[in-house]
Order: C-alpha cells, then structure tokens, then sequence
DNA sequence: AATTTTTATACCTTATAGGGTATAATTTTA
DNA sequence: TAAAATTATACCCTATAAGGTATAAAAATT
C-alpha cells in the first residue's frame, strides 16, 4: 500500500540521504516503526508520526480530502 | 491540553449538531475516543483520527510547521 | 560479480490504545 | 432552579503498536 504520508516521509529521508536507521535515532524512535511508516501501515500513533515529520518541519493536522464526502 | 487537531473535530461537530455519541457511532469509533480526540490526547492511532476526519471531509496529512527547524 | 550497505520480513515481549460501562460533573433546556 | 441531556472521569479487559533482535532479500558500491 503506498500512502501519501509513507511518500512524504521516504522521500524526505532520501532528500538528506538518510537511511532508516539515521532517521530512527533522530527521530527517537525504532527503526521498525520507520519501516512500517515508509509501508504505508495506517495504525501508527499520531505522536510517533508527529516525531518524524517533526524533523522536516512538518506535523500532521487535518486536510481537506479529495474524495469529499463532507455530508455527514 | 487544546490541540489544532481537538479544536477541528470539537467544531465541526458542533457546527453538525451531534453529540459526542452521535460522531461516535458515525464514524464506527468508540464513545472514548471521541472524547479523547476531543481533548488532545497526542497517542491516537492515525487510522481511527482518520475515520472521523472522514466525515468532515477531511484528512490527516503532513502540513508545514509553524515553529519550524527543517534543519536536520 | 563480490562485498558492503540498506531495506524487508518475521518473531517475541511489554506497554497501552481503544472499547465498554458506570458514575460524577457540567451544561442545557423547560 | 429542577430535570434532562451532554460531557468528563475512572475502572476493567483485550488486541496490538512499538521496540528489540535476528535473518533474508535487495540495492548500492568497489
């Protein structure tokens, strides 16, 4: 599963030629949690996410969707 | 603790007239949930952040930081 | 193409997220 | 201001996220 998120993160890695490892121990968290979040796994926790994306300047917050459906 | 993430689910709920309940069982997530959502907790898991957002017609995603050091 | 580096997969363990429920507190409405 | 409705707090339980480690596969380097 490619997520935009998962993208987002390996593609910022690459951009400072980091490998997993580097960003896991920058990030402060396990090198396995990098690998799931580069997989696209959809069940991570929010503050974990938010320590990696952290490094690029980013955090998560709420987007409009493109397949909208804002019609509750 | 107010998060960016609290305040926009708070809001859009307020603004559709449900009650916590209500944005529970339609979003398929736990009363709990709701309620922690609502009030920051930081350890969610992105998926279930995301059922709800759904009905908003929104998404979690990776945003620019305001207080930003994308200097790793 | 052989070696090294990086990434992926798989297993075990521990801490806890999330669901449920019951009760208390707060807010709303009558 | 009582009563009703909504939200908050606290508990228990189960499933699993996340860390670690070891090995396999794939990519990159020489």
């Amino acid at each position: 599963m490619e997520s935009p998120l998962a993208s987002f993160v390996k593609n910022k890695r690459k951009l400072l030629n980091l490998t997993q490892p580097d960003l896991a121990s920058k990030a402060g968290v396990g090198l396995r949690f990098i690998r799931e979040l580069e997989q696209g796994k959809t069940t991570l926790r929010l503050d974990k996410v938010n320590q990696v994306l952290q490094l690029f300047g980013h955090e998560i917050a709420p987007v409009l969707n493109k397949k909208n459906n804002a019609d509750v």
